[in-house]
DNA sequence: TTGTAAGCGTTATCAG
DNA sequence: CTGATAACGCTTACAA
């Protein structure tokens, strides 16, 4: 099916149409097209009613390039990695808004970059900051940017995180929080479902810390640690290393899952060995809460708010290229529990010391 | 937290740099920069030495100012309309690394446009072409696009649909589909939950579809109309939805859901009422892979590829503006049915028929 | 308060 | 094969 004619872009007015059209000069017209002072109250209103009568909007590339400034706040998330979770989705959409409510355009970048890559999305005028995601302890990429002075904002932290900017949640508290909220209700048998293994061996924060939440929780409560890997935050994964788990250890009576989808495949398995949740085993949930409501029994969790997290490292970036002395801004959000069906008191029958 | 003293960014190499340190001319390393012919190959190669040296990447703001293109691909996401399901979410990555692969940078515009703001878009060069979501029926926008020759796919499509790109899926026919699985199964007493009169009030494309295949199917199979509005895809109004609908059509044995979310609450309801799900009630959604295995029982769904559909459509776009004879491709995607474990015959002490 | 003119870093045209 | 030189559309001293 081909096209029936398709006319030329027309080519668009330019600021010197604007400026012919109304008898001034081109550089009075960007300063009023930049709202600088000293401009004759008529002479403005004069412009800017031509600017109205054909319609005219700045060329934003030629903006770009003679204000050395792009306007573009671009978001990391290197896809080699990556399943996308919702966790990260979430990110996506939330710095987009704050980008666009801060007149920046936002950009995502799915490439991985190494070094140089990074430096030249700056050098080539593609982004005059960017987000960070997926940062590791030993990240490389704070110090490189940092070294040539190029804005950035991460999502997550490294372990040494001075003058870098970012906004994380405390992890460690997170898990601290979940494993004690199932103590409280007579659990001792408490295991930890996520991918502690993988994510180390990565190096990944969230990993690492909620790792250390256990650990730091074990040590408090004293209890036994049990754990096992799962795969992928899938569904599946979730199901098959909870199988797995109730094999080793059959007298865990409750959960903590990294990720909705492992707390939906972990509650599956649970079930299909006759334990009923939350009767018979409690499940709590590192997940959002859009997550956290869909599965059944809608689950008790740890909410991890992903679009108020990018939302917040958007603003945050915004800031940083306003500020002409920059400031370094640092944000650990305190996690929340939000107690729903997945979780209760274990039943005397289940104790097991 | 003030920062240390960050030393201001580099001025970074030009063109300008590589060629007088080559002893060639601006025009010549341009040339060898985007592949030309007719350059010797001894200076090819010495030029190409010296950019690897000095580190040197083309500034891309000034060659989309120069060679009037911008290799943006923007995704138009209103976000006034929106509550983000996880359909929407998963078209951006898929659209974005579709960009990425082709060397498209990746443009997410949350901020609704009016018909200037489209056409600013394109006349200021900030994209070389557009996605559009949240189709209408009767949307202005492909005509005003198409009328001014500015590239654009569309995610979804109107009810007139000549010479415009898109990539949707036969929503008539998914909703057949599930019908027609569910009289299949014996089921007589068959309820669409979803949002027809808000969405058809938009004139929104997959609500006006969804609303005729069921029609088709009530008409094909002889079922009685039975409906209910959600108020949002979410899990609550889903609940809050499917109890109403239990008050006034006790009977109802099977229900086909828009997204995930509405049908776990439809079956949260059910539960509630001691109606076991599939046993009792069978349940069918409109629903992306990922969400239908979160759900428990894991939703029986014609599967919603959201993050293919992103992904065709830049590609789409991506061949659009790579062809000087711009042809029209229409891609219809057909759906399908995945049987899973909210479906299940009619048992006999249900049947009503 | 306004205009002139010099960039910004490329690409493209046209001679050599 | 290579090099001037003029765009591209705008910002920004500096001058008037």
């Amino acid at each position: 099916m081909s096209a029936k004619n398709i006319p030329a872009p027309a080519k668009s007015a330019t600021i010197e149409d604007v400026a012919r059209l109304a008898g001034v000069s081109v550089s009075t017209v960007s300063r009023i097209l930049n709202g600088k002072p000293d401009v004759a109250e008529r002479t403005r209103q004069r412009v800017q009613d031509i600017i109205q009568q054909i319609g005219y909007t700045p060329h934003v590339g030629a903006q770009r390039l003679a204000g050395n400034k792009t306007n573009i706040i671009a978001l990391l998330f290197p896809m080699d990695h990556a399943e996308f979770t919702q966790f990260e989705l979430d990110f996506f959409i939330g710095a987009a808004s704050a980008a666009s409510r801060n007149h920046y355009f936002f950009n995502l970048l799915t490439e991985p970059l190494d070094a140089n890559g990074m430096l030249n999305l700056y050098r080539s005028g593609q982004a005059d900051g960017v987000i960070l995601m997926q940062i590791r302890l030993d990240d490389w990429r704070p110090a490189l940017l940092r070294e040539h002075g190029f804005p950035f904002v991460m999502i997550g932290r490294c372990a040494e995180n001075d003058g870098y900017s970012y906004v994380d949640m405390d992890f460690e508290r997170a898990m601290f929080m979940a494993c004690e909220e199932l103590v409280s209700l007579g659990h001792r048998q408490i295991a930890f479902l996520g991918r502690p293994a993988w994510m180390r061996a990565a190096q990944l924060g969230p990993a690492c810390r909620l790792w250390e939440g256990y650990q730091q929780a074990r040590a408090h409560f004293d209890l036994q640690p049990i754990y096992q890997e799962v795969a992928h935050l899938t569904v599946q994964d979730g199901y098959a290393a909870t199988l797995k788990l109730l094999d080793e250890h059959p007298t865990v009576t409750a959960f903590v899952c990294v990720h909705g989808a492992s707390a939906s495949g972990a509650i599956r398995a649970l079930r299909e060995r006759g334990r009923k949740v939350p009767r018979d085993s409690s499940v709590i949930a590192l997940a959002t809460n859009k997550i956290a409501q869909l599965v059944t029994p809608a689950l008790t969790h740890v909410n991890f708010p992903s679009d108020s997290i990018g939302h917040q490292a958007a603003q945050m970036l915004v800031r940083l290229l306003g500020s002409h002395a920059p400031s370094v801004e640092q944000r650990l959000l305190e996690p929340t529990l939000t107690i729903r069906d997945s979780t209760a008191a274990l039943s005397p029958s289940n104790k097991q010391g």
